[in-house]
Order: C-alpha cells, then structure tokens, then sequence
DNA sequence: AATGAATGAGAGTTCATTCAT
DNA sequence: TATGAATGAACTCTCATTCAT
C-alpha cells in the first residue's frame, strides 16, 4: 500500500526533474509533468499539495539522498583530509553522473519561489554543517590551522565547489568534473602559496 | 541629445534596481518600474526592447561599473597577493555599502531567464578573467604555486567569495562583510594546513 | 432489503443536511459527505445518481416531512382562522427546532442549480396548495372575506413567512421565532388597519 | 476622463446583467461577459477587482437605482396608505418593466457567494427600513394598527411582495405583475377578515 | 455491495507588450 | 517623444464522476 502510493510519489518526482531538466524551471508546466508521468494532471494533487510542492519535494528528496551519501560514506575514524577528498569526490562525481538532477539544482531550481529557496537552503545547510565538522575534526587532529574561522570557510569551501559545479555545467560539461578533484582538495589544503 | 536619451535610460535603470531590490524579481512588473522611474508603461519600450533587456542592462551597467573598479584599483606593478587583497577588499566592501545592488545580483536577477543569466556569465566573465590574471601574475612572481589549473583556481577563488556574499545576505546581515577580507585571503594564499 | 436499501440513503442523506449546514452550499463536496456519512464516494453513486440528485432526495424528504406535519396538524374541522395559526405555528416552531435544516432550506440550498430550484419548487407549491385550502375554506365559514384572491394571497402569506424565517436566520437566532406566531397571524387576519 | 472611464463601467455591468439573464449566474463566465461587452478579458481587471467585484457594483448600482426610485416617488406629506400603494407599485412596475433585472435580482444573484448576498443584504436593508418609516407614519397618522410590531410587519411586507415577484418569474410571467398591486395593498391593510 | 484512486474538463486572473492619440 | 488604455495568451487547481478490484 504504502509502497504503491511511494512508487507514484517517485514516478512523478522522476517527471519533474526530467521535464525541468530539459525544458527549464518556467516551462516545466504541472500538466507538462503529469503527461511525462503517465497520470492525469489532477492525479497530481493526491500526491502533492501544489506544484511548489513538488518541486521541495524533488529537491528534498534527491539533495537529501546526497547529504546521505556523504554521511555514509564518511566514518568517524576518516582523518579529516581524507574526509574533505570524500566530500569533494562525492560532489563532483554524483553530479557527474546525474547531469539532469546537476541542472536542476545547480541552474534551475534557483530561479524559484522564495518558499522553494528556503527550503533548499535548509538541505544546503545541512550539507555545509557537515563541512564544518569535518573542518573542526582536522583541527583537533593538528591538520589543518587552529585559527581557522570554521564558519567562515565552511562556506568558502562549499561556495568554491558550487562554481566549478555550475561553470562546468554552463560552459557545456566538455571536460570531466571529477578530475577537478585533486585539484580543488589541493586548493584548498595547500592553498595558493608557492 | 544622445545624454537626454541616457539620462532617461539611467533614470529607469535605477527604478528597475530599486523595485527589483524592494519588491523581489517576480514582483518587479514594467508598471511598477515605469512608476518610480515617473514615466508611463509604454515610455519604458522607447528605451528598452523588452522586459528582459532592462534587466540584462542593470546587471551590465551595475556590475561592469564594479569590475570597472577593480581595473582601476589595481595596478600592473602589484604583487600578487596585494592584488588578491584588493580583489577581495573591492569585492566585499562595494557589495556591503551597495544592499540594494547586492541583493539584486545575489538573489533576485540568479532567478531570471537564461538569455539572462547568460548574459550574467558574460559580465561575471571578465572578472573571473581577471581573476585569473592575478593568478598568473602571482606564478610568475614566484608567489603562488607553478602547478596552479589557473582555469580551476579562479572558480575556486571567486565561488568562494560569491557564496560567502550570498550567505551574509541570507543570513540578514547580522555581521561586517569586510571584516571578512583577511581571513578569506588567507584562505586562498595559505589554504587549510596546520 | 429494501429498508437496508433505505437506512444508508438516509444515513447519506442525513451526512449531506450535517455538512451543508456545517460549511455552506458549496463547500459541501460529495467526498465530505461520504466521510461524514462514513462511506466511500463511490458507494454515494450506488443510491443517488449524481450530487444534486442527493440535494434534491434531501429537499424533497426533510420538507415532505414538514409538510407531512402540517397535513396531520390541521383537521378539516378546524376553523380557517385556528388553521391559519396552526400552520403558522408548525412553520416557525419546526424551523426553529432544526436550525440545520431551517439554514440549508432558507439559506443554502437557494444558491443551488435550477434544476434543484425547480424540484424545491414542487415541494413548496404542495405547501402553498395547502395555505390556499385553509384561505377557502375560511372564505366558505365566512371568516375571511369572499373577494380574496386566493391564488395572490396564498404567496403573500407564504412569503411573509419565508422572510421572517431567514431574517431570524442571518440575525443570528437572537430571538425566539415561535414567539412572533400571534403577531404574525393578527397581521394576516386583520392587516394594517387601524 | 471620468465619464469616458464610467461609460465602459456601465458597458461592462449591463453586458454581466445581460449574461446572466440568459446564461445563469453559474454560466457567467467573466470572459462571455467581456466577450458581450466588446471587450478583452483583461479590459475588465481595469474597472473591476475580480468576477465578484463586478456583480457586487451590478447589485448595488441597480438596486440603488430601484431605491432611489422609492424615495423621490414618496413625499413626506404622502398618508401612510397611500405611501404603501407607492411602494408596491414602484416594486412590482420596476422589476415587470426589467425582467432582466428581476431575474438578476430575484433569482440569479440569490446563488452568489456569501460576500455578494451580505451586500445585496445592505441594499435590501435600506428598502426594508423605507418600509418601516412608512409603517411607523401610519400608525403615527392613526391610519395603522397602534399595536404592530414594525419590525416583525417591516419583514411581513416585505416578504410577500418578494414572492409574489420570484412567483410570477417562475411561472413565467403569465399575468400582470402590476395588475396585482390592489388585491395586495388590500390585504396589507385589510388583512384577511370577513 | 463497496471501495477509493484516478480522471480531466473548465475558469479566473496577471502582466508584458502594443498602438492610437 | 510620450502616453496609458487595451489586449489576450497562458497556467494552476478543484471536484463530480467512473471503474477496476
């Protein structure tokens, strides 16, 4: 039962990504999502409140299996830059390999509706607090500086990723994301000193 | 003649900012715009093609003035990392004592069309070139590393910068942007290690 | 069977008069009725044909049985002028004790198709019939005066009735409607006059 | 300016009066009405604030007109009696004379929405009360009953020749409203004694 | 007999753009 | 040049009804 009505749940979040991905945010209309669906527009409005609705639950969803992704990946005894690579590994390479859910987030989900952005700057949070505590761990472990402004470089971090996600995307994906890794963890180890 | 046309020009140009900046992106109509800038609706296609153009000359005009800035502040003969400074200080400080302008170029206009937003990437461009210039200055000078990816650094370096800016917004400018300036620079020159 | 049959019909119909009067005409949907009535939506479809046709049932058998009342109340060897009061009498005092079905009757089924305004009109008209007896026969027992026009008359002093009723109603009960019966009658038999 | 403005006000509101007339309330589309009107869809957001707006103002200004009517028509010095003939007589000539009006009025609008019926109660209200002044002269002029209760009689009046003008509508105006005046002033003031 | 998930037609409203003055 | 009244396409959401189970 419950898996039944989930599975339509995700049928139509699945529609949703597809159709914003290929036609963007403004014309990613509710009865263009219901067709790539398979199901009536009203059909629709059983699984979702409105069509916001839809787009906090693809992005909740699909960034939320993301975050995951970091949290199981990362353990405990990681030392903290070999955690920062995972992290970075992660970004770049699950993006990579979703270019339609990449687009979404990365362009199109952010032309939205405040309600929509605030929830997206929830799960964002989330992610950018797993940065800062992976940062604190390389502090007590004596790796990285001790006067480091942890929420300070969180964002620094994220923020620097975040661009080369949406550069790559925009200047057409003509190079690999993922062989950007060594060199953003690099950056932001060593920083640029000579 | 030709500066009776561009005053008019600027005088809807700053209306657009000031409605974009109080009101929000998709509340910003052409009527509300024609209102403060005190000219009719149908005045507003005398100087502009469309909606879209007036937004992609604000962001043209508002932003090449910033990059416009940082050309003039920082000269040939400095070293690298005074250069990098200078980049961050400009890019804080012109961003803190302009709200208006910072939340226009931050949230509200990230929401718009693609011509838009690619237009956007035009301008954001040359700074990035710029960037990009400092960066190759300071491997010359022998200040940052010679295995750079210039072509990766600068996303790093301004996706940092930006994302710290959008965060200071989000977050109701409870604190100084430019008190920001050295720790952020010694990110990017030091990096993270102990 | 065929009182199995009737138990859920009114069992329905009973759900459709609690949730009309509850949240208005149209904010009654056939979904809220069968959750009020504690039956699926599909199973309304098995016992009425379509929404009004359980509008119209629920009409025709709440004020059938009113005027059911009326039909026993009034004997034919009661005077015109005592079954002139008594039919008073019965019409605010029962009204006054089903405030439900006094606000879907006066109020909330008037906003309803023609079709239902055309079947509520048939049970109405019974009723009118039956004013206009108690008007002829009070013309033969030569208590009312032989040049009344029965067929205007029995509409005057139905819609006085009518209007007193939902006047009380959008007041907001703050009176005792059965307490207006003798004025109400003494208007009817000896008018203005002084 | 402002008649020009007030013409296409009235266009709108006698092409909405005419559309509901033939069409019903519930089949008053705002678009057959700019359609009737010669008008586009939007051209009627210009002078109306929503689909409600406008019958709103159709109510208020026809039945304005109506109890403007009752007021001119009736002059302090006027007898009670003959004051109550004036009142019934414009009543029923009026809505004979406009049967679109009175279909509008007596039918149509009474499925409105609980805003439109509080503002027809207004209108209503204000005739109601013209119908207690005159009965309060009457009893001051000794013409009328010392002992009546005006505000219930008010409602009695009123009522009655509401439904003689719904009746006459349903049945389809078989007979001559106006012809009925007499036999109801009559029974106002005689009421139904032999 | 009963269910309830699915259907899909239908309508009010906004706003960028035009064009007669 | 400037005006601003008029345009009309476009889109979300509701809910009575159906039908496979």
């Amino acid at each position: 039962m419950a898996s039944k009505k989930m599975e339509k749940h995700n049928l139509i979040l699945d529609a949703a990504l597809k159709v914003i991905a290929e036609n963007g945010y403004h014309n990613a209309q509710v009865s263009r999502i219901a067709k790539e669906a398979g199901v009536a527009d009203g059909t629709i409005y059983l699984y979702f409140k409105n069509k916001e609705d839809i787009l906090i639950s693809l992005f909740q969803k699909k960034l939320g299996d993301l975050v995951g992704q970091f949290h199981s990946s990362i353990k405990e005894t990681d030392s903290a830059d070999e955690a920062l690579r995972k992290i970075c590994e992660i970004h770049y390479t699950m993006l990579e390999q979703n270019v339609d859910l990449a687009f979404v987030t990365q362009i199109e989900l952010r032309q939205s509706s405040l309600a929509l952005r605030k929830e997206i700057g929830l799960v964002v949070k989330t992610y950018i607090e797993l940065i800062e505590k992976m940062l604190r761990q390389g502090i007590e472990q004596g790796i990285f500086r001790a006067n480091l402004d942890v929420k300070l470089t969180r964002l620094l971090v994220f923020g620097s990723m975040d661009e080369v996600v949406t550069s790559w995307l925009i200047a057409g994906r003509k190079y690999s994301l993922t062989a950007q890794v060594d060199k953003t963890v690099e950056f932001f180890i060593q920083g640029l000193k000579a």
